[in-house]
DNA sequence: GATGAATGAGCCTTCATTCAT
DNA sequence: GATGAATGAAGGCTCATTCAT
């Protein structure tokens, strides 16, 4: 089985400017495009570190090194620094998975593989793990952001792994299940492993190795699913 | 396979008040000796709608009919009512399925079913699972509670089941694989299930009922498990 | 020039309880009528140490060994413990010396130094001196305090001095000078140094000995007030 | 003798704002650079007035015409606009009379006249002499800031006066004395001037001229000083 | 556009006072 | 009389937001 890990994959900058490469921006230009982006950055460490409630819009502005009132040239409030942090970081990732499966065209149990390579990946950017804890905590604080996030980013991740598993049903490489809840239970250890990463990582003495989990959570799925002998 | 159903399981209150029954407790004593509880119960539910920062002691005053000082009568902050709402609830849980399975003498398999049963029963309280969700959100500002989360709760949950997986092992009822790493696969999906429903369950159109997800989970778990055949 | 320290001068407690000879009073019954002289008592030592605004009620209360709401039987309000421990405890010194100085019969010279070393082992009482200091501070919110102070306790004690300095003036031993205005400078160095004990006493390296101050005073100001040589 | 009286001595305001004439500040600036004096006057006022624990920021806030956070803008807490206030205050006087008597020439006789006459006009000013009985009442709360007023204000004061009565003792202008011990009996009716009128100001029907204390104190003092006569 | 001084609503916490027992 | 649980007004402090420059 070739692990095509996806080289390429998360490793631009968290909150991406599309510069058109049409133009030629003046500095002054160039910085104002990027202004936005520059905040988010900042909002996101900020928010990793101390929590929503916890910082402040002068936290945000100083390390974006700018003051506090720009903030509000670009977001009218806290709540939406944080929204459109949410909004902006994750529905590029999901859909460049979804670009990629659309276009592999293994067999499922490699395409497995590759959702599990592709999400080890994130999983290691600690910046972009922290975003679905924010989203956990503060979901009861946000329901806007919690329906966007629940359809564009969860619905979507869990759309292509059910995708594939039926796929490999329907082929007969796995056995016949729910695609919905089989899908569920394949991205489940992965989730928990960011999460708890995010989370217990400072106080953990032995941390387990992602690797080694997911690896072995492929291992136990895969058997799992394979057909039942033709006795 | 027989599903012993702890049926008294977790049917309990919160938080209980142990009265003896010694004494004979004026109306007045036996106020104080409940307030804590009450409290408890109180800021629980204020923190399960509004998260830590948001909820104000006044809202948890008023839910439990008191008003805002004299909950410093029973615990120095608000902090100390956070830290004194996880400990006092999620031990006990822990301690009891450790108890239960400690006595439990079927095989392994069953023994598995049994944990999920059990875990399906704390999820299935609403106010239970909002503990881990808090305790994840506030890890940040809470080293010390993250902390004894971790080796209390999660650390025993995990021991409990890789006790069970490793007996299981050794019996050759399952194949043979590292049992902590294992202990943690078998848990997500619950774990996960179980934040789920506290994020998600106010928004989400269909959802997804946790036993489906739990029952599939056994399945593909134990074929996982299973030893190779002897070809 | 004998110095007749008045041995029994200040050496009973601070708040005095008067009590009968004539009854036998039930240790129920003594405890009753000690209760207020405790309160005033546990209330100086606390308002000593942390000021009047910074003490509370409980601490009185703890200090005296009864519960908080005990003081509200005796006294009605904070301020009015502190009228109470104020008026109580200063007009009795100033009549007893008033009392021996009505009956001291020496000349003007020596009657000062009984005036001194009255007022030094007034001083001495660390407790005792506290008081001028507290209704010093607090004045500008004690109006009637302030006035009671200004003329029960100041305006007595400088009425016995400026009577001694006049009887000296007029039978000759001392020089002709305004009695009031003297004996205000006799006292300030007396006043000054008890405040000063109270104020500095935590954090002088040095402290100079009271007695050596006040003998030297009084030198100082008998020179200053011998008559003119009749040249 | 003549009187020096040092005629523009204290007649400056409280709190000297010293604007560079270089720069053109905007309305904007300049009233950034005056914030800081502008309320350290007005919490002057208002400790004078309630006291320190009775003052509320939002006294200090209004007299100054500007709402209760502005101040923290400033000053982090109560206890450090106090702290600054006495230092910003009191350490320029003493100063000042420490230049003024370091290049004073005359008789050690006409030098403590000038200290006198020094003093009567800083007890003159009643905002200025509340300094020094607020920090008499609140040592024991800030005991950092009674070292510092104990060493940078009375210490020098006191060290001025010794070093004028040591001139005179050594020329033979005074009889022989210990100088730290007389510096203190030299200043203390001044000193208790001072307390006087700020506490029983308000209350007094008939109150003494200080001039005439001041007086007879320098001419009991100095025949006090006299040395004896050769006979 | 950018700044940062200023605002003021809001919240945690304290504690004098009350009153049922 | 004595208690101490309960109250709730008050105040120090924070910080999201505004707006004059």
């Amino acid at each position: 089985m070739r692990l095509t890990a996806p080289a390429l994959f998360f490793n631009d900058c968290l909150v991406s400017h599309k510069e058109s490469p049409m133009e030629a921006p003046t500095p002054r230009r160039r910085r104002k495009d990027a202004r936005p982006a520059e905040l988010l950055d900042a909002a996101l460490d900020t928010f990793r570190e101390k929590g929503f409630a916890a910082t402040r819009m002068e936290d945000i502005a100083a390390r974006a090194g700018v003051s506090k009132g720009t903030i509000y040239l670009y977001y009218p409030s806290k709540e939406a620094v944080f929204e459109a942090l949410v909004r902006a970081n994750l529905v590029p990732r999901i859909e460049r998975i979804q670009a990629l499966m659309a276009t592999a065209q293994g067999p499922a149990t490699e395409r497995l593989h590759m959702m599990i390579t592709a999400f080890a990946q994130v999983a290691a950017d600690a910046r972009l793990v922290a975003l679905p804890k924010l989203v956990l905590a503060e979901a009861g604080n946000f329901p806007d952001l919690a329906r966007f996030y629940r359809h564009e980013v969860i619905g979507r991740g869990l759309a292509i792994v059910a995708g594939i598993l039926r796929g490999g049903m329907e082929s007969g490489e796995f056995r016949a299940l729910d695609p919905e809840v089989t899908a569920r239970l394949f991205m489940a250890p992965m989730i928990l492993a960011a999460l708890w990463r995010t989370t217990f990582a400072p106080i953990e003495d032995a941390p387990l190795p992602p690797e080694t989990l997911l690896r072995q959570h492929l291992d136990l799925f895969l058997r799992g699913l394979r057909p039942e002998p033709a006795s």
